[in-house]
Parts: C-alpha cells; structure tokens; sequence
DNA sequence: AGACTAACCTGAAAGC
DNA sequence: TGCTTTCAGGTTAGTC
C-alpha cells in the first residue's frame, strides 16, 4: 500500500496525535530487522521524549524529538500507523469512519501480534502503533546530529521534482524509465503502481530507454507524476474509512486506477487490452497502443 | 557506476 | 473442502 501518496495521508493523520505528546512507555516486539535500532535502545531514548514534528521525505516519515535527535520510521510493504485504545477526544476520527461504530472503527486497526511498536503517552489519551505484518517496515532512532545513510541517499520529493531532475538522471542510464521513476536516489517516493499510473498518463511505455526521453517528455513525466500521486492523496483522505473496512487492501485511488492490475480489461483511452509484463521482478501494466 | 538478483517476511487469492 | 502454489504496492546487499 504505501507509496508516497499513502505515506503523506498517514502522515496527516498521526501528526496531530503525536506532536507534543510526552512518551511515558515504548513497548515492543522482540528484536527483528524491523528494527535498526534494538528495541531496548529504542525505548530508552524514547521515554519521556516529545516528537515536535513529523514530516515525511520520499516514503520515510521522520520524527523530530525534542532533543535533536529524530525517529525514521518506513512502512514497507505492509505497514500501517495508527492511534487507538483511549476513548480520549484526541483521538483523530475522520467524517466518515465517524459515522461507524466503535468496533467498526477500529477493525484490522487493533494491535497485535504484528503490531511491533507503541507508544504510550503521559497525558493518558490514544497510544500510537506502528503495525507490520511482512516487516519489510524499519524503525530506527538517530541520535542529535547523527547523519541517516537512508536518507542521505534519497533524491529529491516526488511532488517537489523538476522535469529537469529527471532529465539530468536519465542521461546516462540504459536502463527502463520506468526502474528510474523507480529509483528512490532520483525522485524519492514514486512506487509501482503510480510509476505505471504516470507512464500510462504520459503515453509512455514503461521499457522505454530512460536516455531516449527528451527534456520536455521527462517535464510531462513528471507532471503526471505529481498529478497521479496529488489526486491520490485528495481521495486518500477520503477514503479512510474504506481502508480501514478493507483492512490490508488497497487504499484511496484504487478506483481511479487506469492501468495497474488490469492486465486483460480495455483500456480506458483506446480499448485496446493492457497488458502485464515483469520489469525488474516488478509486474508492469500498459496499454500496448496508447503507450510507445 | 549501473544493472540485475536474491533475500527479508506473512497472508490472501488462485489453482488443483 | 483442503492442500499447494503464486503473488504482493519496498529496500538492501551482493555480484557482474
């Protein structure tokens, strides 16, 4: 589920729930690669710590603690954030998760045995998890000062990104645009599925050379980029009720997919049928007419 | 340097 | 019905 569009909804949503909350207790699961940092290293920096803000780079969510020091969190695959457990009016509920019930409200959003980290809070109100079920996610504590090789390597935000960033990365690349779009080290944030969204939108064939676009097809590229992943967080916000029903499904864009896990239905310019194929271990979809 | 592969995990869905 | 296989939206480490 989460790509930049999902990363940023989340990020709206826990913001207001975590920023300038004393953390009282930071429970967990026992140690995994989920955790950069050993969960005990974790807890002990954590305790008593507030977070100042939480603010999102590519897919990474960074929280900075007001010590200086900064909490990276990545949902990978499977990962979800979510506040639940106190009946506390803080507790953030969207118009339409709303209008469920209570138990409603919370299925597929109660901690478990894949829930790998909470958080509890002095003043007693919603506890926030940190859910993983393929641990793909990471959590990792940097220290005042303490560079993040991760993020180091990031390129610039999808949504920030110029035509000619991606131009400039293109050059010399033989690979497929779309293993760039890809890449996190160029536009940081763009996954599979609005990576095929955005290729679909240009008119571009997901194999395409990367060094064969022009200045102005990489300033389209990017444009639709940004379009995709804009509308999907607008429906995101929406849509969370959805999300949270269909637990572990897609989120708020599914609806408006064009071309991403259609292979065989027609596609919605040209009726021609949109095939799949597989693109570094990645399954891609595209209308094989509309797309050159 | 860039391109490719395997690996990290679990669960849902499809196939038989 | 139940067992087996396939697939999944991310990233890294290792190899060529």
């Amino acid at each position: 589920m989460p790509e930049l569009p999902e990363v940023e909804v989340t990020r709206r949503q826990i913001e207001p729930l975590l920023v300038g909350r004393k953390i009282s207790a930071v429970v967990t699961t026992k140690q995994s690669y989920f955790f950069l940092t050993r969960p005990a290293a974790l807890a002990r920096a954590l305790r008593g710590r507030l977070i100042q803000r939480l603010e999102r780079r590519g897919k990474y969510l960074v929280g900075h603690l007001d010590d200086g020091g900064r909490l990276l969190l990545h949902l990978g695959m499977t990962g979800q954030l979510f506040a639940a457990g106190a009946s506390s009016p803080r507790l953030l509920v969207s118009r339409a998760q709303a209008a469920l019930s209570p138990e409603q409200q919370c299925a597929g959003f109660r901690p478990d045995a894949h829930t790998h980290l909470c958080l509890r809070f002095d003043d007693a109100g919603p506890e926030v998890y940190f859910r993983d079920t393929r641990k793909f996610g990471k959590v990792q504590l940097l220290r005042r000062g303490e560079p993040s090789e991760r993020l180091d390597k990031l390129g610039v935000d999808a949504l920030a990104a110029r035509g000619g960033d991606l131009f400039d990365a293109t050059r010399r690349r033989a690979a497929a645009i779309k293993s760039v779009l890809l890449d996190q080290g160029v536009l940081a944030g763009v996954g599979n599925i609005y990576a095929d969204e955005a290729l679909f939108l240009a008119s571009m064939r997901p194999t395409r050379k990367a060094a064969s676009l022009s200045r102005a097809a990489c300033d389209l590229l990017v444009r639709e980029v940004q379009r995709v992943m804009l509308r999907s967080i607008d429906t995101g916000g929406s849509s969370i009720s959805d999300y949270v029903r269909a637990y572990g499904s897609d989120g708020g864009y599914q609806d408006e997919r064009r071309v991403y896990g259609r292979a065989g239905e027609p596609c919605p310019r040209c009726g021609s049928r949109i095939r799949r194929i597989v693109l570094g271990q990645r399954s891609s979809f595209f209308c094989p007419r509309c797309q050159r």
